[in-house]
RNA sequence: GCGGCGGUCGUCUAGCCUGGACUAGGACGUCGGCCUUCCAAGCCGGUGAUCCCGGGUUCAAAUCCCGGCCGCCGCACCA
C-alpha cells in the first residue's frame, strides 16, 4: 500500500486545526502517545456520549457504570493471568545487545511449533540448538519474560509492585459483587467503564491507531448461564443482519464475511452465546452511528490460538480505513467465568451468587441418625469418631444392614442396630449458587476517533469539510455577521450569547470574508451556520446554512436553540 | 526489534545529489487594518523555521559521514 490521501488529511487537519498530535512533541515525540487538543478533546467526549447512549441510557436497566483505580496490585495481575500471559519472551545477545523474541526466533531456525513454552524450555532448546544470534553471531543469554504490563512501586517500599491496568475488565469483576448488591441483586448485569489503559507495547506504529495509552470504553455483562434472560432484548434484533466470518471460514481459507441474520448466528452456534450476538448488534449499530456505513463494517471470530489467555470466543470488530485496511476498533469476548472463578481461587472470597427459585425445590432424602446416648455408654470416647463414620455411609446401603443384622462392623466397632436410625427427611432448595458468565465488547476510543475523521473529510471544491455526525461535532453551530456592521454584530453577538448560555457549543466568527467564514466552521466540522444579514434586523429571522449540503433556509432568530434541539435528537 | 524510505516556519513544500552567495525561499494559514449584502475574492502590514537531536569531516554543513530519536511501509503483536 502506498500513501493514501485520507489518512494524510487526517493528520494534516488533525494538527493544524488542533484535534491531536503526538505527545512530547517539543523533545522529539513519543512513540505510543497521542495528545488531544480542543477539537479532539471535544469530540472524543462526544463519542464516548454516543457509546453511552447506545450501551448504557437505552439499557440502564441492566446496566451500571463505575470508575475505578489506574494501578493495581501485583496479585490483582497474578489472578487476572496477565502476569503469566501478557509476555512476550525475549532474548539478549550477549555480545551486540540487541533484543529478539526468542520463540520466534527459535521458529525461524528450527521450524519447530514452540508457542506455550517456558523460559526454561526455551532458553534450553537455545543451547541444544546452539541458536547464536542471527545479526552478529553473539552468544544468546537465558530467555526472560518481556511484560507488557506498565509496572510501577506503590508507596516507598519496594516491593510493593504496581501495574497499570492493560484492560478496564479487573476493576469490574472485582467489584461486581458488590454493586450485584446495589443494583438490587438482579441478573443480567453489566458493568461498564471509560478509562485510559496502559500497554507497554513493543513497537507502536499507525499514528494514533497503536498507542501504549489510550482509552478504551468497556463493559463486563454478567448472567447467569442457565437462565441468561436475553428473550426480551433479542426480540427486537434477533433478524438484523451481521457480517462475519467465523473461525471455521477462516480456516478453510474463506477471507469474504458472510452476511446472516443473529438469529441464524445462534441457531448455528456460530455465535457461542445469545448475549454475545445482541451486543454485537448494538455494536454495528453504534459504529454506524459514527458515520461508518455498514459495509465497511465486519466481525472476524479469532483462531483458539489467537484468542487472549481468558477467552472461550473472541470476535474482533473491524472498519475499513484507507491507509491500514480493516482495523480493530472492538473486541468482543466470550470470558465465561474466568475472570470471577481466578479471583474467588486469589482473593479467596466466595464470589458465586446465590439465585432464588420461584419455588424452593423440595427434596426427599434418606439421612443417617444416631442415637448419641447409645454410642457414648458403649464406645466413650471413640463415639465422636463412630457417629462420623456411621453418618457418612450410603444411607440405602446401611439401612438393609440394619434390617438383616443385630450389629454392625464399623471402624472395627460393633454398633447395636438400635443406635442406627435411618430417616427419611425433605431437604428445601430455595435457589443454587452460580458463578455468573460474562461477555465482554471492549471499544477502542482513539480509533474511533480516527475513524470517524477519516469517514468524515469529504473535498468539495478544494475545500475540506468535516462531514462528521452533529452529535460528534466539537462545535454544534456558528454565528456569522454577514459583514462586519455594527448593527449585524450586535444582534450575532446576542444570539451567540443565548446559545452559550443554554450551554450549546457554539463559535462566533467576524474575521474576513462571510465565505472565509464557512469554510473555517466547514472544516472543523460545525453542521450549522447562523447568519446574520440586514433583513434579520428588519424582521429577525437569520439563514441557517447546512454544511453538508450548503443549502440555507431562514427561521426566527429566536427558534435557533429549538432548531439545534431537533436536529440533534437521536 | 529487524529491513526499506523519510524528517526544513502552524501546514504543505523549495533547497540536499554537485558543501560557500541561505541573513534558509514560496504558498496557504494565522494576527492587525482596509474593503466586502452569502461560500477560503482583493489590497496593505505583521507573525512565524532548534533545517529532528548529538557527534564527526571541512576554512565552511540544511547539504557529506556516524550514532540516536521520531514517522511511514513490510514482519510480529494488539482495542
Amino acid at each position: 500500500m502506498t500513501q493514501s490521501s485520507a489518512a494524510d488529511r487526517v493528520f494534516e487537519v488533525g494538527k493544524r486545526r488542533g484535534f491531536f498530535w503526538q505527545s512530547y512533541e517539543i523533545y522529539g515525540g513519543l512513540s505510543g502517545m497521542y495528545d488531544l487538543g480542543p477539537y479532539g478533546a471535544a469530540m472524543k467526549e462526544n463519542i464516548i456520549n454516543e457509546w453511552k447512549y447506545y450501551f448504557i441510557r437505552r439499557h440502564q436497566e441492566i446496566m451500571a457504570e463505575i470508575e475505578t483505580p489506574i494501578i493495581g496490585p501485583e496479585i490483582v495481575y497474578a489472578a487476572s493471568g496477565h502476569l503469566e500471559s501478557f509476555t512476550d519472551p525475549i532474548v539478549t545477545c550477549q555480545n551486540c545487545g540487541r533484543k529478539f523474541r526468542a520463540d520466534q526466533l527459535i521458529e525461524e531456525v528450527t521450524g519447530d511449533k514452540v508457542e506455550g513454552k517456558s523460559n526454561d524450555e526455551l532458553s534450553r532448546i537455545i543451547r541444544e540448538k546452539n541458536i547464536r544470534c542471527p545479526i552478529c553471531g553473539g552468544e544468546l543469554g537465558e530467555v526472560k519474560s518481556f511484560n507488557l504490563l506498565f509496572k510501577t512501586q506503590i508507596g516507598p517500599y519496594e516491593g510493593s509492585n504496581g501495574y497499570v491496568r492493560p484492560e478496564l475488565a479487573q476493576g469490574m469483576f472485582l467489584n461486581f459483587k458488590r454493586v450485584y448488591g446495589v443494583m438490587r441483586e438482579k441478573l443480567p448485569l453489566g458493568l461498564a467503564q471509560v478509562g485510559r489503559v496502559g500497554r507497554n507495547e513493543i513497537s507502536p506504529r499507525q499514528g494514533m491507531l497503536r498507542l501504549r495509552e489510550f482509552t478504551i470504553m468497556e463493559f463486563e455483562f454478567f448472567f447467569d448461564p442457565q437462565e441468561p434472560g436475553h428473550e426480551k432484548y433479542l426480540e427486537r434484533v434477533k433478524d438484523k443482519t451481521l457480517r462475519l466470518i467465523s473461525a471455521e471460514d477462516r480456516l478453510s481459507g474463506r477471507s469474504e464475511p458472510r452476511k446472516m441474520m443473529l438469529s441464524e448466528a445462534l441457531e448455528t452456534g456460530i455465535i457461542k452465546t445469545p448475549w454475545l450476538g445482541y451486543w454485537m448488534v448494538v455494536s454495528q449499530e453504534f459504529i454506524r452511528s459514527l458515520g461508518v456505513p455498514e459495509e465497511n463494517i465486519y466481525f472476524e471470530e479469532k483462531l483458539p490460538e489467537e484468542r487472549a489467555h481468558y477467552s472461550r470466543q473472541t470476535f474482533d470488530q473491524l472498519v475499513k480505513t484507507e491507509r491500514w485496511g480493516w482495523v480493530e476498533v472492538a473486541g468482543h469476548a466470550y470470558r465465561g467465568d474466568y475472570d470471577l472463578s481466578r479471583h474467588s481461587l486469589y482473593s479467596k472470597q466466595d464470589l458465586s451468587i446465590f439465585r432464588q427459585f420461584e419455588k424452593p425445590f423440595i427434596m426427599k432424602k434418606k439421612v443417617v441418625k444416631v442415637n448419641r446416648s447409645i454410642l457414648g455408654k458403649l464406645f466413650r470416647e471413640k463415639a465422636g469418631e463412630i457417629e462420623g463414620a456411621l453418618t457418612s455411609m450410603n444411607p440405602e446401603v446401611l439401612k438393609d444392614l440394619v434390617n438383616e443384622r443385630r450389629e454392625i462392623e464399623v471402624n472395627g466397632f460393633k454398633v447395636p442396630t438400635e443406635a442406627v436410625v435411618i430417616e427419611e427427611v425433605e431437604e428445601r432448595e430455595s435457589g443454587r449458587k452460580v458463578i455468573p458468565h460474562v461477555v465482554e465488547p471492549s471499544f477502542g476510543v482513539e480509533r474511533l476517533l480516527y475513524v470517524v475523521m477519516e469517514y468524515g473529510l469529504k473535498e468539495k471544491e478544494d475545500r475540506l469539510i468535516l462531514s462528521i455526525p452533529p452529535r460528534l461535532s466539537p462545535f454544534k453551530i456558528a454565528i456569522f455577521p454577514l459583514v462586519n456592521d455594527e448593527r449585524l454584530e450586535g444582534m450575532a453577538k446576542r444570539i451567540f450569547e443565548e446559545l452559550k448560555q443554554s450551554g450549546i457549543p457554539a463559535l462566533y466568527d467576524d474575521s474576513g470574508s462571510i465565505g472565509r467564514r464557512y469554510a473555517r466552521a466547514d472544516e472543523v466540522g460545525v453542521p450549522f451556520a447562523v447568519t446574520v444579514d440586514f433583513r434579520s434586523i428588519e424582521d429577525g429571522t437569520v439563514t441557517v446554512r447546512y454544511r453538508d449540503s450548503w443549502e440555507q433556509e431562514r427561521i426566527g432568530a429566536s427558534e435557533v436553540a429549538e432548531f439545534l434541539w431537533k436536529k440533534l435528537a437521536h
